[in-house]
DNA sequence: TAGATTGTTAATCGATTAACAATC
DNA sequence: TAGATTGTTAATCGATTAACAATC
């Protein structure tokens, strides 16, 4: 698999093309053309052969793509099968959704244990993941193998935290509150939700929309 | 203030813009200059200035920007000050983590009703918030004037519900399953917030450096 | 006034789209 | 074989960066 510097737009609609032959399977679909991809998901035929082509050919001519080779391409791609280990961090209401509902394994990730600061909270564990008191964070991180830390402090916590994460040498961070962690000091990964940011961009272009039609 | 159609990748930037904002506020910073901002945000200060200057000129020659000036000019740009009205569908675990703690007052959005299946959760409420069955949805919608409809249903129920959410005529949804809704069909605006895009981006990233490190 | 920094125009860079030979 | 569709190269389009006159 050659890496030579894809494009983030690139990465950023490969989930997507996961999620769409998911479905495609789902529909007992074994093939696709890379035309019928664009037109279900809005894209160009072309922008879908040339993303796909940054990792190898993996369609046939005359033929298109198999749904189940393709899935499992770009699940390769993506690092589904490394078996990354996380470990969630503040157990508070968004904490407690993603042990509860968000299921890590479907996407290749095992959530090993969760941290908190509420006594009544450590001890417990919830879904099959055990909840830790932070007291314990750098002795766990030091004694177990640990890829990705789920950032879902509140909102004041979240630079102690990160900056504990980082002296215990994490890797990546995917960071659930609204603090902007990516400075330009330190080489961790980040990944954002931020939740006010996409609502924000809702916001506008509901505004735009309405102003169009005001205009009309 | 003029909507030439700015990029979207302008308006992606714009709440991370804000949130930078608060912060120096919140700092006692009144004024910064693109460079600053730049700085602090990793981006060009002639990005910043390219941005700002595809709704007007914000700043001041040989000064820089006002902190809380721009700050009320982005929020006006966002929308932030149009009262935008929501409801909520699906009082699951994420759903009710964001009734509970997502402030939607501070982006300038309403949240003025749940909707439910659960008869034990149904006539109850949430952090102010009342939860009505999903039978009455059409009724409120008639009633009530509702610009986005916040989507927190299983994944089954996306779908048909999107569906009935289009026919009642609503114009936003902001989707946090992990369905693809943004078909080619209706001309509702959706916005995703896919958890399980953004977790396999970092798996991709972690990835890629791990072998980066490898190859060294 | 001199220094700083904007807004904007022009230059560069990168991403998307189109076209087409290769081939299943 | 003929039709379909890929992978890839070239053309186009758009976004970012650089430069600089205007001016606070």
């Amino acid at each position: 698999m050659k890496r030579s510097k894809v494009s983030n737009n690139v990465i950023r609609r490969l989930p997507r093309y996961l999620r769409k032959l998911d479905e495609l399977t789902e529909a007992g679909i074994s093939r696709i053309s890379s035309s019928d991809m664009g037109q279900q998901l809005g894209l160009t035929p072309s922008q879908i052969r040339q993303d796909l082509s940054c990792f190898g050919g993996f369609g046939q001519q005359g033929y298109g793509y198999s749904v189940p080779a393709l899935r499992e391409q770009i699940a390769a791609i993506l690092g589904m099968d490394r078996g990354y280990r996380a470990i969630l961090i503040g157990v508070g209401n968004i904490g407690h959704a993603l042990i509860d509902n968000f299921c890590f394994s479907d996407w290749g990730v095992t959530l090993s244990a969760a941290f908190d600061v509420k006594s009544e909270l450590i001890g417990s564990s919830l879904n099959g993941t055990a909840i830790y008191s932070m007291d314990e964070l750098e002795r766990y991180l030091e004694e177990n193998p640990v890829d990705i830390a789920v950032l879902t402090v509140p909102k004041d916590a979240a630079l102690p935290v990160t900056e504990r994460l980082i002296a215990a040498g994490i890797d990546a961070i995917w960071n659930f509150t609204n603090i902007e962690l990516t400075g330009p000091d330190s080489d961790v990964l980040v990944e954002n939700i931020h939740f006010s940011d996409s609502l924000l961009s809702l916001s506008y272009y509901i505004s735009e929309r309405r102003d169009e039609q005001q205009t009309k």
